[in-house]
DNA sequence: TATCTTATGTAACCTAAGTTGCCTTTAATC
DNA sequence: GATTAAAGGCAACTTAGGTTACATAAGATA
């Protein structure tokens, strides 16, 4: 079913115009498929990490828990990217720090850590692949601080539906008004507060499970 | 004044344990010394950074600083550390997002940018060095949020003395309330409030421009 | 010592956001 | 169509933290 064929693709559509030739070589002959479905969780806080992941397609969020199980959205990675904080996990062998989660079905290329080592000094290409997505991710996280410590509650909102419709594509929003409460470490009844205000200000319509996002 | 013996010196002292021997020599012949003085701005946001620092000894604050001029503490950088910030600036060329400034009395090593991808291809130790770096400070970012998103401004407070006092390395903390307030990103006025509620606890006492932690 | 500057103290008030409790609506399933 | 579970609406209240305004205190300097 899943033809070294089809893997090649995969990998030549993802990272083809990125990497050496070499290098694809060698990660066809290691590289493993993995299929995820909306909210399926891939990665819990805790959990020891053997394989890197890199996106081909679909859309992941990654996501802080504390203690109390209360969590903040910290960001995104799309097809073609690769989550940094895994590599830092992998390589230091320390537990994930952080929670990724699915957001639609997406599908996954698979790495086994040990030759992260290996790519690292035989292969510039890589070195650049993986010093990109720490700056990305890096970039990101102040994005996150920004949002968090600088705008108020009804921006951060905005924001986020904003973000959503272009992650998914589409201006029908369908997240609970507790799973947004969740994501930007609110209150369901404060969020549906807020989503009422934008609603009132003409900017969203709201039914059941779905958000409308006007003139985007 | 400085002396080649000097340079050599402060490099063996702070990466020699670190980097391989041909990496030292040549990072001997292009670097550059700087000192800072407490409250010396080192890096502003939007600056053009053509130097790679790396600190000897002293300790620097870097924050964040939004369009208003309003500010958030991210981490501290110490001796042997480099900020992966600048790397990112300087190999992206683009201005740099944080603020950085002197604590104290600081020494740093200074190295051209474009030394970095050269180092990078040539040297494992070098490849390493950078790679812990990012994964230093991104923890610290994860941190960072941890604390403004889960918890309370007395908390961040207390934390924010404590690593004070780790940092510098006494319990007398000389800075201003306002100062204080401006790293928490909160007010003057809500700090005085919280730091008498500490002193009122027995945690700390109050002077002009001096806070004592008591049993640290 | 007198004066001035800057830091700190404090009260009164305001506001964003969180909490509790309960009701209504929607849609799924029987 | 009736029943049920989950989502959303809403009012009343609480609280952390920000704001304003002014008083006092501690040093610095004349």
């Amino acid at each position: 079913m899943l033809s070294q064929e089809y893997k090649k693709e995969l990998i030549d559509q993802t990272l083809g115009y990125l990497l050496e030739d070499n290098l694809l070589v060698e990660m066809l002959q290691v590289a493993k498929v993995r299929e995820t479905h909306a909210h399926e969780i891939i990665v819990h806080v805790g959990d020891a990490l053997q394989m890197i992941p890199i996106v081909v397609n679909g859309s992941i969020k990654v996501s802080r828990e504390n203690e109390n199980g209360e969590e903040i959205l910290l960001y995104y990675i799309e097809g073609g990217d690769t989550c940094a904080m895994t590599l830092q996990c992998c390589t230091r062998k320390q537990n994930s720090q952080i929670k990724a989660t699915s957001m639609e079905s997406s599908l996954l290329l698979m790495f086994p850590v040990d030759h992260m080592e290996k790519w690292m000094d035989t292969y510039k290409s890589w070195r650049e692949f993986i010093l990109q997505s720490y700056q990305g991710r890096m970039m990101e996280l102040l994005d996150t601080i920004d949002q968090i410590a600088f705008m108020r509650l009804d921006e951060r909102l905005l924001k986020y539906l904003n973000d959503q419709v272009k992650l998914l594509g589409t201006t029908e929003i369908h997240h609970t008004h507790q799973e947004i409460a969740d994501d930007l470490h609110s209150s369901r009844v404060v969020i549906s507060r807020l989503l009422k205000q934008l609603e009132n200000k003409g900017i969203i319509s709201l039914h059941r499970n779905r958000i409308i996002l006007k003139d985007f």
